[in-house]
DNA sequence: CTGCTATAAATTGTATACAATAAACAATAA
DNA sequence: TTATTGTTTATTGTATACAATTTATAGCAG
């Protein structure tokens, strides 16, 4: 069995605490706490700690210490911005090359989607578990890997503010039509539907973001992305 | 003045070696090499190739090192497929918010490059100047920070490979008239055309490519990318 | 009581030292 | 001659130690 360097599982291990808000945004990371928790010493925290800066993942203000990043408007308009396209070529790539059987398969998801909102007690986590199941499977099927990490990146970089809004009901609502309106125009072979379909169901995920995070928005800057969609 | 970290400096000296050939696809980047030249110790260089690793700009062996990318025929289709989108974006949000004045700033930029195409002893380094400034201003109109490093990221990944190619005279002549194609699509507003060309314009780096590197490369891989442009 | 300065504590940045592993090579046996 | 095994060497992985800088705090002057 494989088992990751040191350095690689205190990577896993810090970005599993920003995403799940155990270091929350603006919060400072301290090497020798990491080091601490994880019982190892501090120069491979520090090697993560650097990987995780390349990817945008923490800010280092030097002689100061690595930051979890606070967004600002501009930030979210970015990444909201680029995960679209990204998403809408996913949808293009996987559209290339999917077939019946994959079709198939992701329409059971999708179908195990709605079976568990339109269950009296919604098993959010369930919900969420298909949910990621559908779009990781649609990303495997599109077949570029450098893709999958930009992806990736920009969804972990907005998923510390978007954690725990991402489980409103209301939300998963939303989110339940676009999927099946996606599923139908793939079936279709509308491609340029799926496209459309995929990006404002991105976008939409920005929308829950903004009823949450008031403070940090304004309707210009929003409106600025979606109206294109 | 504000000095760079020596982990940054490192960083910057690694990259440039790379891109410049000075390390070769393939070639290991021993720790110790480093630091030598660069009369500092092992940490910063490792600190510095994390950062590389972590963009994919080099590849850890476990236990064995960090070597320059090899890339596959698979790597550069993900990586051109990816890059076309990307300026595909480019294009479009820089249209949203481009002014007069700076459509005439890029066209002089233009010109500058077929004047000097046109010269009789092209001087190489300086189209490719004029060429560089014109997608980073482009790049700067557009506003997305992120998107300029997810670019500047796959950029880097290719050139090692195409750095020699890029200079060759013949690529120019079929650069240029993207360029003019492209600022006309600006003038008139055509932003369609504008972002398709500018689609065009990637993929066609992606042929010169295929020309030198004609061992790992099949015309099947390539016209599957290029069809829908 | 407020503001400034100096000192101390905490944290990052860098260097040195040691441990572990894998590659290279040589020696020996078939 | 060739394959295999043991030894050596080179390189990475990790830990410890020290230097530099920043921030917090306490003391003192106004």
């Amino acid at each position: 069995m494989k088992v990751d360097s040191i350095v690689d599982r205190a990577c896993q291990h810090i970005q599993e605490w920003i995403v799940t808000g155990r270091f929350k945004p603006g919060e400072q990371i301290k090497e020798e706490n990491v080091s601490q928790r994880l019982e190892i010493s501090r120069p491979p925290v520090r090697e993560a700690l650097k990987m995780l800066e390349a990817t945008g993942l923490v800010v280092r203000k030097p002689r100061r210490g690595v930051f979890v990043p606070l967004l600002t408007k501009k930030d979210v308009w970015e990444i909201y911005t680029l995960k679209a396209a990204l998403y809408e070529l996913v949808t293009e790539l996987a559209l290339d090359v999917i077939t019946d059987r994959q079709v198939h398969e992701l329409e059971t998801l999708v179908a195990e989607m709605e079976r568990i909102v339109s269950d009296d007690s919604v098993d959010i986590l369930e919900y969420q578990k298909h949910h990621k199941a559908f779009h990781s499977r649609l990303m495997e099927i599109a077949g570029n890997g450098r893709l999958n990490a930009f992806a990736a990146n920009l969804h972990h970089q907005v998923t510390p503010f978007s954690y725990k809004s991402l489980q409103q009901k209301e939300h998963l609502l939303s989110s339940i039509q676009y999927h099946r309106k996606i599923i139908e125009a793939i079936k279709k072979g509308d491609r340029s539907s799926a496209c459309r379909l995929m990006k404002r169901h991105v976008l939409d995920a920005l929308l829950v973001f903004r009823d949450i995070q008031d403070a940090v928005w304004d309707k210009g800057l929003l409106s600025s992305i979606v109206v294109k969609g």
